[in-house]
DNA sequence: GGAAGTACATACAAAAATGTAAGTATGGAA
DNA sequence: TTCCATACTTACATTTTTGTATGTACTTCC
């Protein structure tokens, strides 16, 4: 074994770690959203819009944006007017989105349970 | 089949969806490391609050009070002074949190490549 | 006897997230 | 010719989240 490894050990319940950034990011309350939305598609904004019930323009262009710099999203930009642009998964992106959507997955798909164990 | 079935599909996408509201909690800030911090564990408040790097007593109470309302979370409290509570996962929270956990994870070991092909 | 630890609640303040409205350049439909 | 659609950005206002400080009631350690 070398001596010199493991020097770094990423972990999210650090505070400066950076996989905590990203999993904030990718757990923020439109990032996941436009994750599970993209899925299985290249989509364009007013699409995504429209699928995402409750964003607003600002918040849905300002997630893209982050999740493009973190490099789970990808932009292609048509230079026409009226504007042309398509989202999609990169492959990081594809990993991640999967993991989400299962958590989502599986409280859609045991919600009914869920609620009716609720007491208040 | 019973032509009365499916009258309603919960979908997080959908902006009133019981299920939505619930995938907010759980992916809250605090929500996703309260989840991955009680995983294997029983934890005492002042534990959880060491373990999990920078959460505020205020946003750590006020996050396990959520997740207790929806049941995930399950508190027992000892009538002592000095007060002595802990806190674990019920089997819903134990579904969630694991799912949580391998998203986390995922995100963990492939900081390098990540941070490798961002570019800004 | 004073300080620290426990599990919070509460009031107040500051910071961050989010929403709203308007603007941009242009094409096509009514 | 007026309105809608596209993909945003920017300024501004509001809402939500989060942090800070303090208090509580009592026990144990120094």
């Amino acid at each position: 074994m070398d001596t010199l490894e493991k020097v770094f050990e990423p972990d999210v319940l650090s505070a400066n770690c950076p996989s905590r950034t990203l999993f904030n990011h990718v757990t923020s309350r439109w990032g996941v959203l436009v994750l599970i939305a993209l899925q299985n598609d290249t989509m364009r904004f007013s699409e995504l819009r429209r699928k995402i019930e409750g964003v607003s323009e600002r918040m849905l262009s300002q997630t893209l944006k982050l999740l493009e710099e973190d490099g789970f999203v990808d932009r292609k930009a048509f230079d026409v007017v009226p504007p042309h642009v398509e989202y999609s998964l990169t492959a990081f992106g594809q990993e991640v989105s999967k993991r989400v959507r299962e958590l989502a997955s599986w409280i859609e798909g045991n919600l009914g349970d869920i609620l009716a164990a609720k007491q208040p």
